[in-house]
DNA sequence: AAAAAACTGAACTGAACAGTTTATATTCGT
DNA sequence: ACGAATATAAACTGTTCAGTTCAGTTTTTT
């Protein structure tokens, strides 16, 4: 049956599709797309490298397959990252400590990392990534704001952008020194510090209590 | 004479050693570390190969030689950001801009880019960039917060979160933008959006005059 | 248990590319 | 004008790496 079924697509079924998936998550993670070897990818994986050309026909098909997955991780991350009943000055600490912990880790970074370094080699790369994640968690926050206000506790007349104000704030000092490579591991008392110091600076601004 | 004179080093002299440097520079920029060819270079440096190899033992020297010359363009572009003496709502707004126009010209990305790209092959690199750049205007804007709080117009206690503060406000919406590839241009009326918010917000919280 | 599907390892191809060599040409100091 | 230094084009070496091939083994299906 089903004479139509001579499909072009990836198989989507055998044994160690996973495997091959989440070898390859491992090793373009850590590398880069260019820095990843498809041998690499393969042993990481425990797979043959027949094997993983036979899931996918090249290496940049398992890369975006790879990318994908990782937008999907994203999205799921930055679900339950505002309360959205409580005030502003504990959603926003709760909130600015979570984005920051999610930023810092090894995964944020690797995967900015790869999202800059790679935006010329693949163009989508950088933007879907953006909506599945920065985007997302934009929204919410903007959600919040619209909320807030109506409780008369925030007071913002460009919600886009304060949304974006926060979302730097909490990148201050810190999110710099991981992208050069000075400093790859924070401790609790300089997350505090520089959460702190944004949430401080956004209500200065558009606090609403007085 | 100078008998001693048969030193290992790199020949300072030769009629195209700054087409090579030039060449070198627009190439790596473009291209990066990896995805720049030696024989690339010599094309764009109107030079031959094994001329660029009499003045550059090998790929990585060049590349560290160049990163030196920006890092030095990159102090040059530092001095005059601030003026010192006018006060905080107009001081703060230029330098905004002019950060802001640093950050996101062609120049500016392209340097972060191959800072963030290489910094694992190049350990150095993040951390003499950084010095070179943002660690300078950093102590630039603290020197210059001193000076405010001594006459009454700023009043911050911690002067390095603020700095950092005020460096990520201006980097609201644009930055994110132009590192995930959704936009590489930016409208004065977008530029002045931003750098107004930015000074805004700063100034709510760390302006001293009622 | 037989047939079909999935997997393996190892060897191979072809292209890209860093770096070298060579034989020749250009430029510069004197 | 002559020799030394500098530059050139082109061919060459050795390596790395994506992608292929294949003869044979394991797993799954029936």
């Amino acid at each position: 049956m089903h004479p139509m079924n001579i499909e072009p697509t990836l198989p989507r079924t055998g044994r160690k599709l996973a495997q091959v998936l989440e070898g390859a998550r491992t090793v373009f993670l850590r590398d880069g797309f260019e820095g990843a070897s498809v041998d690499d990818i393969a042993r990481e994986a425990g797979v043959s490298k027949a094997t993983l050309y036979n899931y996918f026909p090249d290496k940049r098909i398992l890369f975006i397959e790879v990318a994908k997955a990782e937008c999907c991780r994203q999205e799921e991350a930055t679900d339950k990252m505002i309360a959205m009943s409580a005030p502003p000055a504990e959603a926003l600490r709760v909130a600015a400590e979570r984005m920051m912990r999610l930023i810092l880790s090894p995964f944020g970074r690797n995967v900015f990392k790869i999202c800059v370094a790679e935006s010329d080699r693949f163009p989508e790369l950088g933007r879907e990534f953006w909506e599945s994640g920065p985007a997302r968690v934009r929204a919410k926050m903007i959600d919040y704001f619209r909320q807030a206000m109506d409780r008369g506790e925030l007071l913002i007349d460009d919600t886009d952008l304060a949304a974006d104000q926060f979302a730097e704030l909490c990148k201050s000092d810190l999110f710099p020194k991981l992208m050069f490579g000075i400093q790859d591991r924070f401790s609790d008392a300089e997350i505090a510090r520089v959460a702190d110091g944004a949430v401080a600076t956004f209500m200065a601004r558009y606090g609403a209590a007085k």
